[in-house]
RNA sequence: AGCGGGGUGGGGCAGCCUGGUCAGCCCGCCGGGCUCAUAACCCGGAGGUCGGUGGUUCAAAUCCACCCCCCGCUACCA
């Protein structure tokens, strides 16, 4: 089985937070695991730079959107890396490839009869010389003249409107007032593919049941044609005949990223004829790991744009959506610096520490929220007191009573069956990244140091070393072996802590190109360790809390790595 | 307003599809044990009748109806 593994493309007009962080540690998470039960991985994603909000804030800094979307785009490489997020490639939808592909596309939709154009008219902001999305501008709601609503649903009395509802409309970037302009626009004739996606979502087993439900009473409300082109100056310029001037609309590009990205990854490598391979077998299977704003997107829009374009590409295979990650309470806000951005989390702690808690508070039915009072509970309890301690009690008892090196005995009964029930418990973790359970995956995996833990408790091997040598020989082994399992179980989670697990145990090769199954390997005896120090340190959410007031306050850079590092 | 998701001991969650053997897990709290380990670890205990009301059933957290609260989407924000 091949695997395209992905997650929403982040939109960079600034550096994302923590909830961006969840799609994506959470498909690095699936890669990883994946990759290490031996299967082909491809895992890609890449920033969606085109649209109106960066048209807009390019505009408000007086450069360039492409100059702000390199700047942000290189930054953000920098960020993932050191997240540790594997991907195979992380591209960009300004990508020379990502933009031929969609040309191309749209092209071959076109021929195939499922474009049509329509004309329309539209607020347009003659001061900016643009048109206006929805949401670009304000007035007063004629419902609860409410003044400062938006076109497109009123922010005090919530109904919905149209942007000509509005009474006094008002550009939202220039404040002037709009006018009505007619405009001319290519639309995917959506509706078409009703009785297609309604199979392919009813026959798909593997798509969670709110996908599922949410996608089939859209369609049962009836699909509606969407308009591919906008007016926008900044995107991917519209291929149709008789439409120059006029770009694509974000979403029904950014969502071919998926495939253009696969692309691009053979053609740098040299070899273009794996695409196919990827992207048109029926070995193969396509994971999407995304919030729950976007599932339309990827259960109706993506698969009916994959049929439409008739060249046999696999339809998604599960939509894995989280809820939010909200924070303290409250939703993440920029504007009032509410919330915790990827860089600033890097200047505060590890990112296993992050990636840790990110997964163990996956809001996997309903809204999580993150709070310091949870961190710090979560960081010093669970992964300092179960697994760092577990891991330090066993390789420090060996260092200092074995001279770090493995003893040679025989495990007896219940150390063997120790083993086995980590191996088991290995298997179960295992067994819920594959059904996307990864909340429930990373308590199993925690699970291990628990059994560690009760069994070193047990056995009491300082009480053996001094009178019953053998026994707690056997006692090490197991225990030591028991950590060896974790080393490779935590990889998908922790890839930095496996790394370093390795390097304590002194293994040959590392964590992350070794598959799940040499886990059952034995350490030989005679083996020596590599070196013994903690593997994490407590945090104070206080202490957190200050630092991180004070990089906000010296640290002057929107871009806090690039001026410390 | 319509649609989708959620409301389970002090906090965070699982169970609900396929009704009984489910009230379970983690944290916290209380009591005990241990001393190899980062005052970490292990064992035991208290604490909930599963948002509300009504219904189906021998039996409901689990199915049905209505209501309340939170989140998202509603197609030109991404």
């Amino acid at each position: 089985m091949r695997w395209i593994v992905t997650c929403a493309w982040p939109y960079i007009n600034a550096v994302p937070h923590l909830g961006t962080l969840v799609q994506l540690v959470s498909a690095d998470v699936y890669a990883r695991c994946m990759r290490k039960l031996g299967e082909e991985v491809l895992f890609v994603s890449g920033s969606d730079e085109h649209g109106t909000p960066i048209e807009v804030e390019a505009l408000k800094r007086g450069i360039s959107p492409k100059d702000l979307t390199d700047r942000m785009h290189r930054y953000f490489c920098k960020l993932i890396d050191l997240f540790g997020i594997s991907f195979d490639n992380y591209t960009r939808t300004e990508s020379p490839v990502h933009i031929k592909f969609v040309q191309d596309f749209y092209l071959k939709v076109q021929k195939n009869g499922y474009i049509f154009v329509e004309e329309s008219e539209q607020l347009f902001c003659p001061e900016d010389e643009m048109f206006l999305p929805d949401r670009f501008v304000e007035g007063t709601c004629p419902y609860c003249g409410y003044e400062k609503t938006t076109g497109d649903q009123c922010e005090k009395c919530g109904r919905l409107l149209t942007p000509t509802d509005l009474i006094n409309p008002r550009c939202a970037i220039c404040g002037s007032s709009p006018k009505l302009k007619k405009t001319k626009h290519w639309y995917f004739d959506l509706p078409r593919f009703e009785g297609h996606l309604r199979s392919y979502i009813e026959k798909h087993e593997a798509l969670p049941q709110n996908a599922k439900s949410m996608s089939l009473s859209m369609i049962d409300e009836g699909l509606r044609s969407r308009a591919v082109t906008r007016d926008n100056r900044w995107g991917i310029p519209a291929p149709f005949p008789g439409s120059e001037g006029k770009t694509i609309y974000v979403w029904m590009e950014a969502v071919l990223g998926y495939v253009s990205a696969v692309k691009e990854y053979f053609e740098r490598r040299g070899c273009p004829e794996k695409f196919d391979l990827f992207w048109k077998d029926p070995d193969t299977r396509s994971v999407y790991f995304i919030g729950k704003d976007n599932i339309p997107f990827h259960t109706i829009i993506l698969p009916a744009l994959l049929m439409a374009s008739q060249e046999g590409y696999v339809l998604p295979y599960n939509v894995s959506s989280t809820e939010f990650l909200n924070y303290e309470g409250d939703k993440f806000s920029k504007r009032f610096r509410r919330g915790i951005w990827m860089d600033e989390a890097l200047l505060l702690l590890e990112a296993d520490y992050w990636r840790y808690y990110i997964i163990s508070t996956r809001p996997e039915n309903k809204d999580a929220n993150f709070t310091w009072e949870d961190f710090e509970a979560k960081i010093n309890n669970e992964l300092n007191d179960v697994l760092g301690n577990f891991v330090h009690r066993v390789m420090s008892f060996l260092a200092s009573r074995y001279n770090g090196i493995v003893p040679n005995a025989d495990l007896d009964e219940e150390s063997s069956d120790f083993l086995e029930r980590c191996l088991e418990v290995a298997k179960r973790s295992i067994s819920y990244i594959e059904r996307f359970m990864l909340k429930e995956a990373l308590k199993e995996a925690m699970s291990i140091a628990r059994e560690g833990n009760r069994f070193f408790n047990e056995r009491e091997p300082w009480r053996d070393v001094k009178v019953n040598r053998s026994r707690s020989d056997t006692t090490l082994i197991a225990s030591t072996q028991a950590v060896k399992i974790i080393s490779h179980v935590i990889e998908p989670f922790l890839p930095f802590t496996a790394e370093k697990l390795w390097r304590m145990l002194n293994l040959e090769g590392d964590p992350h190109s070794t598959t799940f199954d040499d886990m059952r390997i034995m350490l030989r005896s005679g083996h020596t360790i590599g070196y013994v120090k903690p593997l994490f340190e407590k945090v104070s959410a206080e202490e957190l809390k200050t630092r991180l007031e004070r990089i906000r306050r010296e640290i002057k850079s929107e871009f806090l790595l690039e001026e410390t590092s």
